[in-house]
DNA sequence: AACTCGGGGGG
DNA sequence: CCCCCAGAGTT
């Protein structure tokens, strides 16, 4: 009987899609595709790394660039983190490895925004080193195949399939395995309904055997969901609109979005107006409300935000009225800033 | 160990 | 409505 290795990759020659970052040994690029891959479908994925690769062909253009660049090209693709991560981390190799991107696995994990999943990812991929990948798709194929049911986020369970994911490898192709597993993951061992008929690891699946399929792999924790209600302040004098720069220890953390009053629950739209916290915002200023303000729900994995915009046009400037992190800007200038999508996409229907 | 960080797609 | 996606950082 022909070994797990063995079965996955001649699967993956037979199956595999033709990705860019599959056409590349140039350790900056894999680097890249991981990152923006992370939490992320391959689908959704494409044309951010399209679009950074063309941009920043090298290590040191990205580090180069400017920061606001760089998240105005990671607008929309959501854990913004990953993109000032990014950012730190090209300009830490283009400096002090003056350009030539660590080799060593132990090197590669010390870059930030760089966990054990991306480690393994560039060390094999790139250098083809014998170090075992476990993403999503890994914990599912290990977890049917040999019937693990230790709690894919748990601590133990992280360590079992890394022990396991680690005898499996194919230590003189690596690199081959680990695009394989993923990959047979991701199109074979599906999370929904996978057509387990003419899978060729059937015979010596557990989960296919034991019709447990659906119930493996196991996650004990669930998400839970927080509601929150944000009032945006569209203030307008003239030519000029007034932006807020979004900081630590919320979402969003350095994109933009508009001057905000966030309430606890829904309150009525007579009844916000009524309140005095906004009219902060223009220091009793002449202003005009123009009409019902435009409303959005916009669902996150944790986070619901009922949004609305209140458009406002101020009689006066706002320059020294608004609060610390806000900037003032030509309207026409708004496009360059990097925003949230629940901003473009009011942006979009302002149009 | 638990929480937080986006956005999109599929059943 | 639910779940998941080429996970990582912070507390």
């Amino acid at each position: 009987m022909k070994k797990f290795s063995e079965k996955i990759i001649y699967w993956y020659q037979e199956n595999k899609r033709d990705l860019p970052w599959r056409n590349t040994k140039d350790a900056y690029l894999i680097w890249l595709s991981e990152i923006i891959l992370q939490q992320t479908r391959v689908e959704q994925g494409m044309a951010y790394y399209l679009k950074f690769a063309k941009e920043f062909p090298t290590v040191k253009h990205l580090a180069a660039a400017d920061d606001e660049k760089v998240m105005k090209l990671w607008q929309g693709l959501g854990y913004y983190s990953r993109a000032r991560n990014l950012h730190a981390a090209a300009k830490v190799i283009s400096e002090k490895h003056k350009g030539k991107f660590p080799n060593e696995h132990s090197d590669i994990l010390l870059l930030k925004g760089v966990g054990e999943y991306t480690a393994a990812a560039i060390a094999s991929f790139a250098f083809n080193k014998v170090h075992a990948v476990v993403d999503g798709n890994v914990y599912r194929v290990l977890s049917r195949v040999f019937g693990i049911e230790t709690p894919i986020d748990s601590t133990e369970g992280k360590k079992e399939f890394y022990k396991l994911a680690n005898e499996l490898i194919d230590k003189k192709n690596p690199a081959l395995h680990n695009q394989a597993i993923m990959e047979f993951g991701a199109i074979q061992c599906k999370p929904v309904s996978p057509d387990c008929s003419v899978c060729p690891l059937n015979t010596m699946c557990f989960a296919y055997a034991k019709k447990r399929i659906t119930e493996l792999p196991i996650k004990a924790k669930k998400t839970k969901v927080r509601c929150r209600y944000f009032n945006y302040i569209v203030l307008h004098h003239k030519t000029l609109t007034a932006l807020n720069k979004r900081g630590e220890g919320d979402i969003w953390n350095s994109l933009y979005d508009f001057p905000l009053i966030e309430t606890n629950k829904e309150l009525g739209e007579d009844q916000f107006l009524k309140s005095k916290d906004w009219k902060n915002f223009i220091d009793g200023a002449q202003y005009t409300v123009k009409s019902i303000p435009v409303s959005y729900k916009h669902i996150l994995s944790h986070q619901k935000i009922y949004a609305r915009f209140w458009e406002i046009e101020c009689a006066k400037p706002f320059d020294k009225l608004l609060p610390e992190t806000a900037v003032v800007i030509k309207t026409k200038e708004l496009h360059q800033y990097a925003v949230p999508r629940l901003i473009d996409i009011y942006l979009e229907s302002r149009k």
